[in-house]
DNA sequence: TATTGTTATACTCTATAACTATA
DNA sequence: TATAGTTATAGAGTATAACAATA
């Protein structure tokens, strides 16, 4: 456990990526030889043409919509932040939460969660309690403002969804969803850390 | 033109949205209506079924990667902040590139990418230049340094990409392929603010 | 001792409003 | 007058380090 301190949604990001926190900046500075001529490894880390191309599609995509904050719309709206809408949704989507895995979930650290959930308290959106099992523990819930806030901005997201599966034939929204569900199947599988 | 300032990004969040900058939070305060029997009226702006499904799938991806930040572990790895890895990336890919567009490109308005700039040229990955053509515009472009991380991080993402596609069977890799191509198309035909 | 949160500090992001320079 | 950027200013996000309370 060499782990000094928390950063505890970091390695979430690396879906099955290396054992664990290695890989200190040694990407072979820049250049050539990775690119061409395969040597005989089995690039474990490598990228693929197809890796490529998925890379190429999605900076197509990025000069139509901006990659950056696809709830930018839905900020603006409820003159909330990226950070709080998460908070919120996955308060509504989980019920009351330890603010630690709630970090977790957002993928910020605890030192972050607290200002999150202190500003979100303030404008009364979140309630903090004690669990009462373990006392060190601290539990976020929604209040009903938040709660009604939180299934307006679903419904916000949903109709912003909507107009994505616009843009599908009937065919490729059913290969969407078929393609969702055995990820999350193999994700699944693979692993154990989801709820 | 009722636009007061500059807020220019945030209609490309919108797709195929609506026209241009109505609706005012009157989203039907809270509640049951407008959920079961759908009145008789082509339900322009609704939640659909399939957007439900989509938001569910989504959700519960979240609960195996934080649906936050796709480019939280570069970010770190580089200590850059996503915006940056943003303004990096759109400057590898299309070259100098006026200030302007290139918040345009990243979601954010002229007053933040001067800031952003700013910070990318104290670490001198990032000149300034004037244009010749229109002298108020200022273009930005990568240093050799930058160039190079361009290039370092454009292999990470690929790597990302990478594990991604590795979720996938070889079918569902050609389908989400074909999905995006013709997503793109659909795009190029009914818009034309692609470059 | 280890874990859960918080506090203090510092830097970045972000938008708003007022401004300069060019068109 | 309109447009492209910049300069304050202020609030939010973020990580690091040091700390308190509980386990």
């Amino acid at each position: 456990m060499r782990r000094p301190d928390d950063k505890p949604a970091l390695r979430v990001q690396r879906l099955a990526a290396d054992s664990d926190g290695e890989l200190e900046h040694d990407l072979t500075e820049e250049g050539g030889p990775a690119e061409e001529g395969l040597p005989p490894e089995v690039d474990e880390d490598t990228s693929t043409p197809e890796s490529r191309k998925l890379h190429e599609l999605i900076i197509q995509l990025g000069r139509y919509r901006s990659l950056r904050d696809p709830l930018h719309g839905i900020c603006e709206d409820n003159q909330l932040t990226p950070t709080q809408i998460h908070a919120l949704m996955w308060l509504g989507n989980d019920g009351p939460t330890h603010v630690g895995v709630l970090a977790q979930r957002i993928g910020i650290t605890k030192k972050t969660i607290t200002g999150v959930v202190d500003r979100l308290e303030h404008m009364n959106l979140v309630e903090r309690g004690r669990d009462a099992e373990d006392r060190r523990a601290v539990v976020a819930r929604l209040t009903d403002k938040g709660q009604a806030l939180f299934h307006r901005i679903s419904r916000s997201v949903d109709q912003g969804l909507r107009r994505v599966l616009d843009l599908l034939e009937p065919e490729d929204r059913e290969s969407l969803f078929g393609l969702l569900e055995r990820v999350l199947q193999r994700l699944g599988r693979s692993t154990a850390q989801a709820v």
